[in-house]
DNA sequence: TATTGTTATACTCTATAACTATA
DNA sequence: TATAGTTATAGAGTATAACAATA
């Protein structure tokens, strides 16, 4: 399988580079990094974040995390409070306006993700989706 | 397939994640980045590339192609000559140390690629190159 | 003494612009 | 006037270390 193998982590990449690319594009109309949109998302599911926990969940330096809820609550996406339970900490919770960016742009990842895997049936879908998660143990 | 599908997306990067970490420390021993070991594989196969012709292969700025050719001239993989057609523009060429660590690491890459990949059989594998073409286009 | 978030700082990667020597 | 490669410079992105407040 030497060349064949080879082959096959080239189209393994080459999917992600388009799916990456698409997702930069997906995100322009809300002039979000992807990061960002994937900070935002973290926080709208759990209400109540830490920015530590932030850090953590994007596996980012804790400094980082600071940047992107900054940038978040530039915007009024995001705000921070006190956490009651620890005075040093702070957490972050999505305003109105961060839950209804966050379904729209989900909504458009959903529809862009639709599109890219359209050419496969359903059962191609499944059939690929067991693969790669056989390859990833 | 709305769910369905965001998963596979999410599949799709986790397996480009696993193998560019992977190339990453297939890479290591020989202290090469990614970019440096592409572009040494490029000028052993090519025998004579321009500059400007490697930072095209590599989707590079002109001027990060110098750097990467610096890089893998100063640790003699490859060399610089001149251009007898165009005395602006300069060659790269691949010296026998240069062309014997390409070998080295490609080798390395088959026998990653192929450890990656020995879950699935071999019409697994084929069927998942052929699913990933199609979403390719 | 350790931990949370922040400020200050530096490093990597890469891009753009200006420069030279040729064409 | 345009092009090839380089030098100089600057901008993102992200990491580390030091610091103040709190545990």
């Amino acid at each position: 399988m030497d060349d064949e193998g080879v082959e096959l982590g080239e189209l393994v990449m080459r999917a992600a580079r388009t799916q990456r690319r698409r997702w930069r594009d997906v995100l322009a109309p809300w002039a979000l990094s992807p990061h960002q949109a994937r900070a935002l998302r973290v926080v709208v599911l759990q209400e109540g974040v830490r920015l530590s926990d932030l850090a953590e969940a994007l596996h980012i330096a804790p400094r980082s995390a600071t940047e992107v809820a900054d940038a978040l609550q530039e915007r009024g996406l995001v705000e921070r409070t006190p956490d009651p339970t620890d005075r040093r900490a702070v957490l972050l919770r999505a305003t109105a306006d961060g839950r209804r960016v966050q379904g729209e742009v989900d909504a458009a990842r959903r529809a862009d993700t639709r599109e890219l895997f359209a050419r496969l049936s359903a059962a191609e879908r499944a059939e690929l989706a067991r693969l790669l998660r056989a390859v990833a143990e």
